[in-house]
DNA sequence: CCCCCCCC
């Protein structure tokens, strides 16, 4: 049997040309020495005309060669391939291609020998032989360098719009982008089309290496998801251009090894955006471009998913908290936080925490519909969260049909519908995202029967106090408030730390009483929290019970009966064979009517689903 | 060149 191969493809390829399906033979393959597992293989090619050994097989079809599938003497067909130019090879520029799918025509075991009689195709053919014949179908020829003059018109369009006789945009269809799954540090030229999954907040950073900026984004098209990051000046130049699910063409950046340890993309590599980056937003109709997929978990059913697991999830924002602002225990760092309440079809309510710039633009007013791609499952005094990672994708009324349907659904009687919420049954700031509980709440939930205890927010009013013993002499070393045993001597024994001091500091330990129109409870406040409470510092309080009794006890009159938005921590505590709840002050704030009559109306709207 | 993903 005769095999046609397509003489002189090879030329226009090597060219830089275009040229629709070729038939080659494979005269001999070589294994280069890749990093890690990511060998690659460069293919000795003819076309019957000419033989070229910068041919290299895309990774994912090292297969081929491995089974033997593909083999020296293959006839094949080359559907796809990219090709890009390699500086700084010893001997001036030199053009690879890269081949990224092909059908295996002819096994070589059955070809058995070389077709025709080939001329080793060198880089000086470009100067010494004809310019490349007509190709296949229209391409830009004054582009012997496809990245490069791609790039070059980007920069072009980016400063004039209207310039430049050779290409717009709109001429680049997908025949001239490369896939991301083609990319990697072998090929410095190309332009990959790819729609923003994912970016990052602005970070910063020192350590030993220096200091800057950054901000990441995660790219995807049809082949596959790559990783980009911008540094320094990119971070300022990029961070207000790139938006997210938006198509851009992206050139010249620098692709590196991903290291695995932090990203879930599925590539073995990633890119940093370099001072020539180019990067176009598409404005042709992308939407064959793939956008983000998502496998949604019923609210209700995450409570059965294990802590640290990923999932997709979208529901209503019913409620959301303000942003808080709290300090990393291991990194000191100032973090800003806000909970958003989700609820969906399922019943389920759920907590979702929000973290940094995403905390902060958040808008819950008009209930829209959340979805995360990636969200983790966090576990919280025996209840289930969910918390935001880096790498989760967030959205507000994202164009999906689970969106769509559940604005159908809330907005048609769902809001008025109960829901438990998972993130409040035994634990946690119950009640999720800032909701006020009543003391009959707390009952009806059991919170406190858990291990660690549970947090909730109530208004309240003190009704009784302890005030006799209220403040005490505690031991003045810093991490030390143990009360002092007075030696009547002038000195004071610390039991703790087995020393006798003379002086002293004073602290609060307050008892009380707290009531709601539901109930009340027996609570103590610790100094922090009863220095709030009482709106003195300790301190004073310490030498009023000393040297002013009048005015210690006038102080306490005028607080009792006073109203507080109350944070407590409660748990169930076993006194001689007796249960009962300790339940002490974390803090506790003078009650802001706006925001508690805010608070009122979202709950009527959310109980009777009508818009108060 | 980052690599943190936090808290009650």
């Amino acid at each position: 049997m005769a095999y046609k191969l397509s003489e002189g493809s090879l030329e226009i390829i090597m060219n830089g040309g275009l040229y629709d399906k070729p038939v080659m033979q494979v005269l001999g393959s070589k294994k280069i020495q890749g990093s890690g597992s990511n060998d690659r293989f460069r293919l000795l090619v003819s076309d019957g005309k000419h033989s070229h050994s910068f041919a290299m097989l895309a990774t994912q079809l090292n297969e081929l060669l491995i089974s033997g599938e593909l083999s020296d003497y293959s006839v094949v067909q080359i559907n796809k391939f990219v090709t890009s130019v390699l500086k700084n090879t010893g001997k001036g520029e030199k053009r690879v291609m890269i081949v990224l799918d092909v059908s295996i025509i002819a096994p070589g075991t059955e070809v058995g020998k070389k077709l025709g009689n080939p001329q080793n195709w060198s880089e000086d053919s470009v100067t010494t032989s004809a310019p490349a014949p007509t190709p296949m179908r229209p391409t830009p020829q004054a582009a012997p360098s496809l990245g490069n003059s791609l790039g070059n018109s980007f920069g072009n369009s980016l400063a004039k719009p209207a310039a430049g006789p050779n290409l717009d945009s709109s001429m680049l269809g997908s025949q001239m982008t490369h896939p991301i799954a083609s990319l990697s540090p072998y090929q410095n030229k190309w332009v990959i089309k790819a729609r923003v999954m994912n970016k990052s907040d602005i970070r910063t950073w020192s350590n030993a290496r220096g200091e800057g900026k950054l901000f990441s984004m995660d790219l995807c098209d049809e082949s596959g998801e790559i990783r980009a990051t911008a540094f320094k000046n990119e971070c300022d130049k990029f961070y207000d251009m790139i938006q997210v699910d938006k198509v851009y063409y992206i050139s010249r950046c620098q692709l590196k090894t991903a290291n695995k340890q932090f990203t879930t993309l599925k590539n073995d590599y990633e890119m940093s955006f370099t001072p020539d980056t180019v990067v176009a937003e598409c404005m042709e109709d992308a939407s064959a471009l793939p956008t983000v997929k998502y496998d949604f978990v019923p609210i209700s059913d995450i409570a059965n998913k294990n802590s640290d697991s990923i999932l997709d999830v979208i529901g209503v924002c019913k409620f959301a908290s303000d942003v808080q602002e709290l300090t990393a225990k291991t990194t000191g760092k100032l973090l800003k936080k806000r909970e958003a309440t989700l609820v969906d079809q399922s019943g389920g309510a759920i907590t979702l925490t929000l973290w940094g710039n995403e905390a902060e633009k958040f808008d819950a007013s008009s209930n829209p519909i959340v979805s995360a791609k990636g969200a983790r499952v966090a576990e919280f005094n025996g209840s289930k969260s969910l918390s935001c990672l880096a790498s989760t994708m967030l959205r507000c009324n994202p164009n999906v049909p689970e969106a769509h349907r559940l604005r159908g659904w809330y907005d048609n009687g769902g809001a008025g519908m109960d829901t438990v919420n998972i993130s409040a049954r035994s634990g946690g700031q119950s009640g999720g995202s800032g909701e006020w509980l009543t003391f009959s709440e707390v009952e009806a939930r059991r919170l406190g029967a858990g291990e660690k205890g549970d947090y909730f927010t109530l208004v309240g009013v003190l009704t009784f106090m302890f005030a006799d013993n209220a403040v005490y002499k505690a031991c003045p070393q810093d991490q030390c408030n143990k009360k002092l045993v007075d030696q009547e001597n002038g000195l004071y024994r610390c039991e703790k730390c087995n020393r006798e001091y003379p002086n002293y500091k004073y602290r609060l330990l307050l008892g009380a009483n707290v009531s709601d129109p539901t109930g009340d409870q027996r609570i103590t406040a610790f100094n922090e929290a009863a220095e709030a409470i009482l709106g003195q510092p300790a301190a004073d309080v310490g030498r009023m019970s000393e040297y002013d009794k009048s005015a210690y006890t006038q102080l306490f009159e005028e607080v009792k009966f006073r109203t507080y938005v109350f944070n407590f921590r409660t748990k169930m505590e076993t006194y001689s064979d007796e249960a009962k709840l300790k339940t002490t002050v974390m803090s506790a704030k003078p009650v802001d009517y706006r925001d508690a009559n805010a608070k009122l109306v979202k709950s009527i709207t959310a109980l009777s689903g009508i818009q108060v």
